[in-house]
DNA sequence: GTTTAGCACTCTGTTTGTGTGAGTGCTAAC
DNA sequence: GTTAGCACTCACACAAACAGAGTGCTAAAC
C-alpha cells in the first residue's frame, strides 16, 4: 500500500469514524467542517477521489458521500486507529463478572460470551477450553443411584468434563474399585490423543470378563476424551444481529450459518494469530462477506485453549472493541491458569 | 360460541388449512373448487360473511380472500382439528435421540429442544427439571485439585446439579469428612425449600471454628438448592423466527423477549394445564400477540418438573405440532422417571 | 328460505413519471 | 497545489394510472 499524505490519512480517518458513528455516507462539506475549514471542500473532494481510486473508499452512488470500503477499514485498523483504553463500564462489568467465577471452565466461557455480547451489541462466540494434546489429570466416579453414576474428567489446559453413565449391573464398591484400577493403569497421565479405537480395543482385550460391566464406563471415558479435544461453542446475543440494519439483509443466512456450528468451529481453528480481525471478504466463509469477525485466543499455561470474540457488521467500533476482546481473553486465560492448571 | 352449520364448519376448516399451508388469503372460488363445486362461490361468500361477523375470519382488506382470526384458530383447535398420529420422520428422530440419553437431565432437555426446533421450524423452549419442593437425595464431593472440588447434588424429581468450588485451605480427607458429616446431618433427605437463609445461619452457628473452611462449600450447596428450585431454560432454533415472514416485523422484539428470560419463565410457570395452547393475544405478554405458544409439561414420578414447547407464528400446523409436543413431553417424563427417580 | 348468476365496486401492488436535494466531477482561475 | 463555480447524476419521495383478485349486493331461480 502506497504511503498516503498526512491529509489523506486524516480524511480517511474522519470518514471512517464518522461513518462508524452515524452509518451515513460522509460528504466533503462535513469533513471540511470537521477539519476546521483548513482546506476547502473541493480540495477534500480531490483527495477523496484519490482514496476511491486506491480502493480505500467507496460510493454507494455517484451523488452520495463516501463510505469506507473493506480495504479502508483494513487500513484504518492497521495504521490509523487510536489505541483506546478500556472504558469504565467495561472494566466494572468484567470485574464483577470475574468474582462469580466458581471454577467451572465451560460456565466461565459461556458467561464471558454473555458479557461480551452485552458490551458490544454483537453476536459473541466463545469456545470452552479444548486441547487435542491435553493430558488426563484425574478421573473420578461419583455414584448417584444404584444404576447411574457421574464420571468427572480433569485434564490439563484447564479442561473439565463430566457425564452421567447408566449401568445395568448395580454400581457398588467392587465396580468402583475396578474402575479406579483401570483409570490408574490406563488413563491417568495419558494424553487424550492416545485414547483411540485401537487403544480401547487393547484395553478391552486385557479386561477379560470384566469387559461387560465396564463397557458403559469405558465408552463414557472415551466420549469425555473426545469432548476434551472438541471445541464447544457458546453463542450469545444472537438477537443483536437484528440490531444492525446493514446485516438485516443477510440476517437469515447469517443466523443459519451460526447455528450450523461446524463452519464456525473450523473458522476459529484456522486462526493462526492470537488476535484475528477479519473484515468482510477476508473471512473464509462467504456468509460472512458483509461481516467482521474479531477473535482472540486465550491461553491456559502456555497452550492456546480456546477463543472468544464477536461477529458483527463491518461497520464496527474497532478502536474500542479490539482492546475489550483482547483484555477479556487475557482475563480468561489468567483465571483458568490459576485455578485448574495448578499443582 | 353458537353452533355452526356443518357447511360453515367445513368452510372454516378449509380456509384455515389452506391458509396454514400457503400463507395466502383464501378466496371463495378456491373453496368452491375444493368442495367439488357442491355449492356456488356466491353461497360460500355468504357463509364467509357470516363467519366474519362471528369473528372467526378476518379480511386483510375488502377485496382480498379471508384469513383465520385468532378466534378462528381457537375454534379450529377446539372443535375442527383432526387428531393426527406422529409422522414417521418425527418418530424416527425421537427414537434415535432417546438412545443417546446418558442420564443427565439438563442435557436431555437441551437436546429435546434442538430436536423440537428442527421438527417444527419454530423456536423451541425447554426447561430442565426443577421443583421447589424436591428433596435432597445425596450430595457428593469430588476433589479435583488441591484447592478445587466439584459438588454434585442429586434431588428428587429427576434433578441433578453440580458446581465447582474453590477453597483456600487445601482440600484433604479431613475436610471431606467434615463435609460429609454436615451433609448427613443437615442436608440429606431435607427439602430444598428448607435451605433458607435462617437455616444456613443456624447451621453456621453450630459449626464453631469449622465455619471458615466450610463456608465456600455451604454457599455452593445453597446455590445448588437454589438451582434445584429454579427453572433453567434452553432456547433452540432462534434462527427459525426469521423463517416465518409473518413474524419478521416483530422479529426484533420477539428475539429480545426470548433473551430476557424471566418473562418466559413466568409464562411457563403460570400454565395450569398439562398442555397449553395460547394463540395470539391469549398469551400473557404483548410481545407474543402475533405468536402462538404450545407448551406441554412433563412429569417425573407424579410431579410436574418442567415444560417443553414452541413459540411460532399463529399460522401453525396445529394438527401435527400438538401431538408431537405431547408425545415428546411424555417421552421425557418416562425417561427421567425411570432413570433418576428409582430406588 | 336458500341458492345462484351477474356486475359494479374496492383495494393492493406495480409501473411510470416528476420533482427535489445532496453531493459530486470537472474546468478555469488563483 | 488549491479554490470557486456550475452542470450533472442519482436516490428518494410522491403522485397518477392500471391490472387483477375478490368481494358485496341485487334480483332471479329453485
Amino acid at each position: 500500500m502506497a504511503e498516503l499524505t498526512e491529509r489523506k490519512q486524516l480524511i480517511l480517518a474522519i470518514i471512517i469514524e464518522r461513518f462508524i458513528a452515524t452509518g451515513e455516507p460522509v460528504g466533503s462539506k462535513a469533513i471540511c467542517a470537521e477539519m476546521g475549514n483548513a482546506v476547502s471542500s473541493a480540495t477534500i473532494r480531490n483527495d477523496m477521489a484519490d482514496l476511491v481510486d486506491l480502493g480505500l473508499l467507496a460510493q454507494p452512488h455517484t451523488s452520495a458521500g463516501r463510505i469506507p470500503s473493506q480495504a479502508g477499514y483494513r487500513y484504518y485498523v492497521d495504521n490509523l486507529m487510536a489505541n483506546y483504553e478500556l472504558g469504565i463500564e467495561e472494566q466494572e462489568r468484567i470485574k464483577i463478572w470475574i468474582q462469580t467465577f466458581s471454577g467451572e471452565p465451560d460456565k466461565l466461557l459461556e458467561k464471558a460470551g454473555s458479557i461480551l455480547a452485552e458490551l458490544t451489541n454483537c453476536v459473541a462466540v466463545s469456545s470452552s477450553p479444548a486441547d487435542s494434546e491435553a493430558f488426563i489429570k484425574r478421573i473420578e466416579l461419583v455414584p448417584l443411584s444404584n444404576h447411574t453414576a457421574m464420571i468427572v474428567l480433569l485434564a490439563t489446559s484447564g479442561i473439565l468434563k463430566s457425564a452421567v453413565v447408566r449401568s445395568d449391573p448395580e454400581i457398588n464398591v467392587d465396580i468402583a474399585e475396578v474402575f479406579y484400577n483401570i483409570c490408574q493403569t490406563y488413563f491417568n497421565g495419558r494424553s487424550v490423543s492416545d485414547i483411540s479405537v485401537p487403544f480401547i480395543q487393547t484395553l478391552v482385550a486385557s479386561l477379560g470378563d470384566k469387559v461387560f460391566i465396564m463397557s458403559p464406563f469405558l465408552c463414557a471415558i472415551a466420549d469425555l476424551c473426545e469432548a476434551v479435544k472438541t471445541t464447544e461453542l457458546h453463542l450469545k446475543g444472537q438477537n443483536n444481529i437484528l440490531n444492525h440494519s446493514e446485516l438485516s439483509e443477510d440476517a437469515f443466512r447469517l443466523m443459519d450459518f451460526l447455528h450450523r456450528g461446524t463452519p464456525l468451529e473450523n473458522m476459529l481453528d484456522s486462526h493462526k494469530k492470537s488476535l484475528n480481525v477479519a473484515i468482510g471478504t477476508e473471512n473464509a466463509y462467504r456468509e460472512l462477506k458483509n461481516s467482521t469477525t474479531i477473535f482472540s485466543k486465550y491461553s491456559v499455561g502456555d497452550r492456546d485453549s480456546g477463543s472468544i470474540g464477536i461477529i458483527g457488521p463491518t461497520r464496527l467500533d474497532y478502536a474500542h472493541l479490539i482492546p475489550t476482546i483482547k483484555y477479556l481473553a487475557g482475563v480468561i486465560g489468567t483465571l483458568l491458569t490459576e485455578t485448574l492448571d495448578e499443582e
